[in-house]
DNA sequence: TGAGATATTCTCATAGTGAGATTGATAGGG
DNA sequence: CCCTATCAATCTCACTATGAGAATATCTCA
């Protein structure tokens, strides 16, 4: 909140000790399949410090002096837009992961970054926005990202800048774990969808391959996941088998019961 | 992060469009059990705005120029620190909430909150900080929220300041939930305990009764959850009964299979 | 001492899950 | 055009987890 007693007409004399430099910014883990498995959308810092290095797209919070004011989301959708070129607002789903901001976390000044992360079904290349030397989807598995505290192994080609690598492995852990219990599947997905579609976004975000069957049964027996459209697939699979059943999303906002990850009796102990 | 591109060197400046005013702070929302009910600690605003009104401990992050950069969950215990004249750094579970930046939710200035929940055992009644006229355990039940968007309702005698109904039921619905899927309920009692006191926690935080033998069979069957001290309670409880077997919180992270709130089959849709 | 409360354990019907097998449609290569 | 691998969709079966109710022993208080 907002307390500061005994002082609280310093507002209007810009009293410095509250203005102790403070840049707000927002910094967007945005996850997408391609290929079959799945990537983030990066950009190559053009300039210093850590020029050269990869980065989420980020940028500065619009205060509301001589700018207009701007609130968080739609800052994250703006930086969004910058990379992809698309305005994305429709497209894709937003929400805030978390906020960064411990005092070294960038050399310049002190940086407080609010992350968000965003799911996206496949998405044109982007091109890089202004301060950027490049913007690519990068593999996820390609970053050498470690479980611990979000570090990258030695020898991984693409250096993450500032924090970000512990960012992104948050924001994949948030991924994984609302698949869980959450329709969010379906935003990886164009619509209408066959079952064994969303299968492979549960198998590729998770990283296993899981049993069709029970999969299936699963999807199916959950009320509001998805809704039959009627329809089945113009063809079979690329190498064979029936024209799957077609559904897009229903309107479920939680799964019950929720769809756990396999293997997971022995958590975090 | 820290993107600006073309104008990289403008923090040695200064520049004021990177210092449109926005001021960081961090709000609080600490819970805990007493008497049976679930308690928030609230402080009453001695200076305007909103002067009168109940609000959330907070205040501004240390941003590190004349002062000592402070780390953000550093801030949050400070705060926490300055109404409870304690420090809780040890006893209690703090985990960030969320960010909350509305353009206009502080009528002074831009400011955004990094609100975090903190849980606690049974704590002693807090003394008003420098800001403050007053500051209370105030009952969750008595503040009216309302289910939708953290608003309250009408006639409630303790109107909150700014956006803190919102962030307050954010924090609520985030440790009803946390209770489900995490031993996050063993912070709320302190150790060594009994099954019972552990069930009052969930029935106390989640509002409604649950049954006790299977409480008490889930609780045992969840590996690492609770570890047997293997002594029991002095006496029997206040009304008779026999003594119960003590436990302290086992060692899991997380908890499998979840414990699941009843009736939950018609969540949200 | 008796009544009521409570901790702990059990029973039993039902729901949900993992593993494997079956059926039948379809693509692609000989 | 036929054969076979592939794959969507179902089904079976054993096992685990859950909700509801009840039984039992222990304890407090009047």
């Amino acid at each position: 909140m907002t307390e500061q007693p005994g002082r609280d007409g310093f507002f209007a004399e810009y009293d410095p000790r509250a203005f102790d430099p403070i840049a707000v910014t927002v910094d967007v883990v945005t996850l997408t399949i391609r290929d079959g498995s799945l990537h983030v959308l990066l950009v190559q810092r053009g300039l210093p410090p850590q020029q050269g290095r990869w980065a989420l797209p980020g940028g500065f919070v619009r205060a509301g002096g001589s700018t207009a004011a701007e609130d968080l989301p739609d800052a994250a959708i703006r930086v969004l837009g910058e990379e992809t070129g698309e305005d994305l607002g429709e497209r894709v789903h937003l929400e805030q992961l978390a906020t960064y901001g411990t005092p070294d976390r960038d050399p310049r000044m002190r940086v407080i970054s609010v992350a968000y992360l965003a799911f996206a079904p496949e998405l044109p290349d982007p091109r890089p926005g202004r301060d950027a030397s490049d913007a690519a989807w990068v593999p996820v598995d390609s970053l050498g990202l470690t479980a611990g505290h979000g570090g990258q192994r030695p020898g991984t080609t693409r250096k993450l800048a500032f924090d970000h690598a512990r960012i992104l492995a948050d924001g994949l852990e948030r991924a994984r774990s609302k698949l869980e219990y959450t329709p969010l599947a379906t935003s990886f997905v164009a619509e209408p969808f066959s079952v064994s579609e969303l299968r492979m976004v549960y198998e590729t975000v998770w990283g296993e391959p899981l049993h069709a069957g029970n999969f299936h049964r699963k999807v199916l027996s959950v009320p509001g996941f998805v809704e039959s459209t009627g329809e089945v697939a113009e063809s079979g699979g690329p190498r064979g088998g029936p024209r799957a059943r077609l559904y897009r999303r229903g309107d479920a906002q939680l799964l019950h019961p929720a769809l756990l990850r396999p293997g997971r009796e022995d958590a975090v102990r």
